[in-house]
This record gives structure tokens, C-alpha cells and sequence, in this order.
DNA sequence: CTTGGCACTCTCAACTATAGAGTGCCAGCG
DNA sequence: CGCTGGCACTCTATAGTTGAGAGTGCCAAG
């Protein structure tokens, strides 16, 4: 009893806790006679108060105004998922139930929209997925069919299935068979390398023979370079952002709309996002550390997840920073889970 | 000075008109004051309320309340719209600047999705543009990729230059030449064929001769079936709703969420747009008229795009009632012919 | 037909009063 | 020494009040 770790008393712990969990329930800020029915410790009001009062002086709790009960301070919720929350992975019937959502049939890309949505359906907050880098994407085949008179579509595949297709004005006509020709050419002498190496290569043999096919290969190396963009860092899918209006919290329509700006620009998020991918584990930030303003009243729970071991991109999902941590974690971090052995089988 | 069309005197038209003017530019409503001084008829204010009074009783405008100026109805939109407003189409230079957002490197779906985002910019309103319909799809040409061992990726290449491809996990694993087999017995037979008759050959074929193919049949099939579907109505592109937060007419938390349900739900506005297609030219949806209460407070502006004089498609925007139709018409009608235009050169 | 005048209505913003919630502090008690 | 009830105090939220301002409708006169 007398233990206090971190200059906090095992029972001011434990009020933070039950005043937290209550705050998250309704929203509403709490008293101290509220605290004192539900902390089930038989103290009355005026002892929780001092308690509160050495929580607050502390900064894990604050009073919006004098006569107006305690609010969790970001640094509370901090502590709270920290060290208060004790979170236990999801029981295996809801990983199965969330298992059987995965339609294995679907193409990567469509396989990270459906698992944005199954986020913000589960947890009613905004759900996030980043696409899958690759770090290497392999050459697998490029083809070439003409489509009028100069114009071709050219798709290019890469490994994981992924597929790339544009359209290239020639300036010429091109007959079938020298459209052959060069995907051939392409197909016999990259299958299988690693794309940035088949760039460089491409990059090379541009300069030194001006072949007729320069256009064709240009244009497979701008698709290649797409690719690889878009295995860097190219974006995230979203869901579910009309959740968030349900929180009261977030009922100031210019915070709303900033917050939406955000989540389309999507370069904060991205940039936050990115920072989740390189921690190890479940990522939590909690109101401002995010340094963000438009996500000062928000929160982000993110896991990695990862294919074969190796991380390729980051999900999560966004609310307000009064959200139920211990029902949005294990559920994220499950997700995480099952998304990668799901895209694992696309290999 | 005494011909009343539709018994409503030229002045009070001309009054009507300024009144919407006035309103749509401000969204305050407007009062005989007001409007005496706007109107430009040197006429007192007694004189104007006169008129209002006229005007209200055929219901094209009315009081939010005793004392607080006039607003525009639905009905009065509605006149507005039909028969006071004189369309001019946008001046070439503008056409010409909007005719150079047109990346003509797109792929059709990119394009789409551009259009959308180039409306919203452009009208600071929500665009929309529903994907094209092709009333007959031609098959071009199918690949088969071995993925992993019981994995196969399935390429489908269709006229416009549209690949869908999907991933097909086999019951056993397939070698490249089988699978080269079943590409090449798929292409040397449909190439150029209607994608509907495509598939009931396919069917056929698949009943009659149980092959090893079948599996690659079915995929081929199914995928044919997808693009078939998406070509019917499959859905649209929708961007900058966030637009729609800068208007306090719309700051209503709870319409607003429900207005941004019903773009995610799809199915109300998928049902107006469809009504658009039929109908000819610019189509305009003013408040209820929609008959989706979500839409109540909104206006619909659209054009039904069109590639060889077939119309595959509609774009528009989505915005307050009281929107500058003067301006948002002709941007509407003038992008509907871009992007017909653009979507021809892919064919 | 048009106009100025005038009484009337209604909203909006500012202000006031009041009830309710919650606090901080203190003195007393085990 | 920690816990407790009591009490004065503070602050918010709500309702009610008031006055200014805007706009109307009507009327009688030009």
C-alpha cells in the first residue's frame, strides 16, 4: 500500500483508472461523489477529493472549470495506456469472426480498403490502412496492346500480384508484331530482377541505343517508378470518417473540417503513420503529441503489420483522444495480424 | 410591360431574379430595402413589398419568419433555373484552361477520379462523376501469371483500355505452360468479341467439356461478369464533400453527417444520377425535388457525358440549394464534354 | 400605381437571476 | 495521521427579460 511508483499512490492509481474509464464512457467530466460511488474503495467525497487534488497537481487530470468535476489531461491518458491499461489480446472466437471478414479472393489493393472499413465498422472511429511497401518489387511481365491507331496500354506486373496499367501515345503507329517485339524483349531480360535494377538497366540502355522501343521502355520505366513510389510511401485508404461526427467532442464544425482537410492532403497523417512504422509493436498517440493541431482532440492507435516478418505498412485507427483504449487495441493489433497473412498469400 | 407570363408580371421576374441573386451571393434573406436599392427600378421600398407580397403568395419566395426579409422556395429556384437565368456557355479561354487539366495519359479510372476532384476545385462545391457504362464491352485479351504454387493472378484486358485482374487460388498447381495454354485458347478465340457473348460461350463451353481449364475459365468468367457489372452502374467518384462544411446553411451537425452517410451508402445518390442519364442534357435537382430527405437543403447539377453520341456516364456537382447555378451550370456542361472527349482517345 | 408613414411583429444579443454541481478548506473524530 | 461531514465559495448552464433593429402590412394621400 505504500508502494508509489511514480510518485503516485497504488489507490490515486487506481482512481485515475476508474475516473479514465468513466470519463470515456459518457464523455462527461467527474466528481468527486460520482468517483466516490464508483471507485467501490468506501471513501467518501472528501477524501477523493484530496486525492484528486494530488492527481491534478501531478497533471493527470484537470477541471475544465472550478465547479465542473476532473477531465483526463493527455499526460493521464498516457499514463492510463501505459501503465493502468491491461490489455488482453481479442478471445479467439472474435479473431475468427474477424478472420472470416477477410475475403482471401481479393487483389492486395482491395484487400486494404475492405480492412480500413472493417476498422471503423468494429470500432466506430475512423480506420486506417497504409498500402503495403515492398521494399524490393520484382519484374514479373510487361505487355503491350494497342488500342487505336497511337495509342497502347502497357501493364506492367510486378510481384505480389500487383498490376500497373496506362496508356502510351505513341507517335507513330505501331504494328502488333513490334509491339511484341519490345514486351519480349522486356519480359526475356528482366523477369524475375528486382525493378529498381531493371530502372537503372533501362536507364542505361536508353542512352547508349537509341532503339525504336525507347518509347515503349520509357514508358515501362515510368511505371516501374510508379510502382516503386507507391511501394515507398505512397498513401493510405480511410473509412469511416463520418464516426467521427458522432462525438460530441468533435461537434465544432471547423475543427471537423480541418480534421477532414487533413485526412485528405493525408501528408500529417502519412507523416505520423510513417513514424508508427518504425516503432516497434502497437503506436499510440494521445491528442497532441502529435504534434498536429488539427489532431489536438484525437487520438491514433496504430500496429504495423507485416509480411513475412518483414513490416510493410501500418493500420490503425483515428479518434477522439476520449476513446475506449482497451477495446481499440487488442482489436487493431489483431487486425494487424490477420491483414498481413492475408496479403502474405499473394506472394 | 403588361405581358405576364406564367401570371407573373416582367418586373416582379426581374425582381425575383435580383432577390435569388442577392440571396445566393450572400445567404442572408432579403428584405424591400434591400432590394429597392439592388434592383435598380427606382422604386421604394413600399412598392417592392408590394410585390414581394405578390411574389410570396404564388409561393416562389417566403418569410423564415415576420420580419426577416425573403427567401428564395424550391419552386422559386425552380423558376429562377427554367426561365431566368440565361446560361452562357463558358468562354473558350476558360474552356481551354479546363481542357488542359485533362492528363491525357490517364487511365480511365484515374481520369475519372480527377474529373471529380477537378469539379469540386473548380465550383468549391462536391463533384461527382459516375463511372462510364460501356453498353458493350470488347474482350481483348486475358493472361494468366503463376503467382505463388496454387496462386494465379488473372489479367483482363478489355476495349477503353480497362484491365481488371483478380487472383484465383487453384486446387492444384498449374505450370506456365498450362496456363499459357488456357490464355492462348481464350484469346485466339475472343479476341474482338462482345464481352456478354464471351461469357455465354464460356458457359457453354464449360458445360459441354469439362476441361482442365475450367478453373481459368470460371476466373475469366467471373471477371468478365465484374467488369460487365461495374459497366452496367457500378458506382461513382466523389470528391472535395468537405466543400460543403463552409456553408451554414448545412452546419447542422446531424444533416451534415447524414448528407455524408448518404454520399458513402451510395444507393440514394446512384438512384438520382441514374435518373440524370435518361433525362437529357443538364439536369438539375433543386432541394426536395430530389425526394431524399437527406438532400433537402441540396441542389444537384448535372450533364450526362458522352463518348461517339452514346452517353456512358453523368458528372455534376453537389452543393447548397443555394448555389451560383449561373456559374456552376456551364463548368458542369463544359467538363461533361471534356471528359467525353478525353474517354474517346482511349478507345 | 406609387409612396411615405406608422403600428406591429419577430429575432437577436445582452443582461440578470437562479439552481445545481463541485470544489477547497477546516475542524473534529477514530 | 488519515478520514469525514459541514460549509462557504465559485462557476456554469438555463431560463427569463429587455431593448434595439429589421422588416412587414396596411393605409391614406399624391
Amino acid at each position: 500500500m505504500t508502494e508509489t511508483p511514480h510518485d503516485i499512490s497504488e489507490r490515486a492509481q487506481h482512481m485515475l483508472k476508474v475516473l479514465i474509464d468513466r470519463y470515456i464512457r459518457d464523455g462527461q467530466p467527474v466528481g468527486s461523489r460520482t468517483l466516490a460511488r464508483e471507485a467501490g474503495l468506501n471513501l467518501s467525497p472528501a477524501t477523493i477529493r484530496n486525492v484528486m487534488s494530488d492527481l491534478e497537481e501531478l497533471g493527470y487530470i484537470r477541471s475544465p472549470h472550478t465547479s465542473a468535476g476532473r477531465v483526463p489531461t493527455v499526460q493521464g491518458y498516457r499514463f492510463f495506456v501505459d501503465t493502468l491499461l491491461k490489455v488482453q489480446p481479442l478471445d479467439s472466437l472474435s479473431v475468427e469472426q474477424l478472420r472470416a471478414e477477410f475475403d482471401m479472393s481479393m487483389a492486395p489493393k482491395e484487400l486494404i480498403e475492405a480492412t480500413s472499413g472493417l476498422l471503423s465498422g468494429i470500432t466506430h472511429l475512423a480506420g486506417v490502412v497504409t498500402l503495403p511497401k515492398h521494399e524490393q518489387a520484382i519484374f514479373r511481365r510487361v505487355e503491350f496492346l494497342p488500342l487505336s491507331e497511337k495509342r497502347v496500354l502497357a501493364i506492367l506486373v510486378t510481384s505480389k500480384g500487383e498490376v500497373q496499367n496506362r496508356i502510351i501515345a505513341t507517335e507513330r503507329q505501331c504494328s502488333a508484331s513490334e509491339l511484341q517485339q519490345a514486351s519480349n524483349y522486356l519480359n526475356e531480360h528482366f523477369t524475375g530482377k528486382d525493378l529498381t535494377a531493371v530502372r537503372d538497366t533501362l536507364l542505361r540502355d536508353m542512352q547508349e541505343a537509341r532503339s525504336t522501343m525507347n518509347h515503349m521502355m520509357a514508358t515501362a520505366m515510368q511505371m516501374a517508378d510508379q510502382i516503386l513510389e507507391q511501394n515507398r510511401n505512397e498513401g493510405y485508404v480511410m473509412a469511416g470518417q463520418t464516426n467521427l461526427m458522432e462525438f460530441h467532442e468533435l461537434c465544432d464544425i471547423d475543427k471537423l473540417r480541418n480534421l477532414f482537410e487533413a485526412f485528405n492532403k493525408k501528408r500529417e497523417i502519412l507523416h505520423l503513420l510513417d513514424l508508427c512504422v518504425h516503432g516497434e509493436g502497437i503506436q499510440i498517440f494521445i491528442g497532441d503529441e502529435s504534434g498536429y493541431h488539427t489532431l489536438d482532440e484525437c487520438s491514433m492507435v496504430t500496429a504495423p503489420y507485416q509480411i513475412d516478418g518483414r513490416i510493410v505498412g501500418v493500420l490503425g485507427v483515428i479518434g477522439p483522444t476520449r476513446m475506449a483504449y482497451d477495446r481499440v487495441i487488442p482489436i487493431v493489433d489483431a487486425t494487424a495480424r490477420l491483414l498481413g497473412a492475408a496479403l502474405k498469400q499473394k506472394d
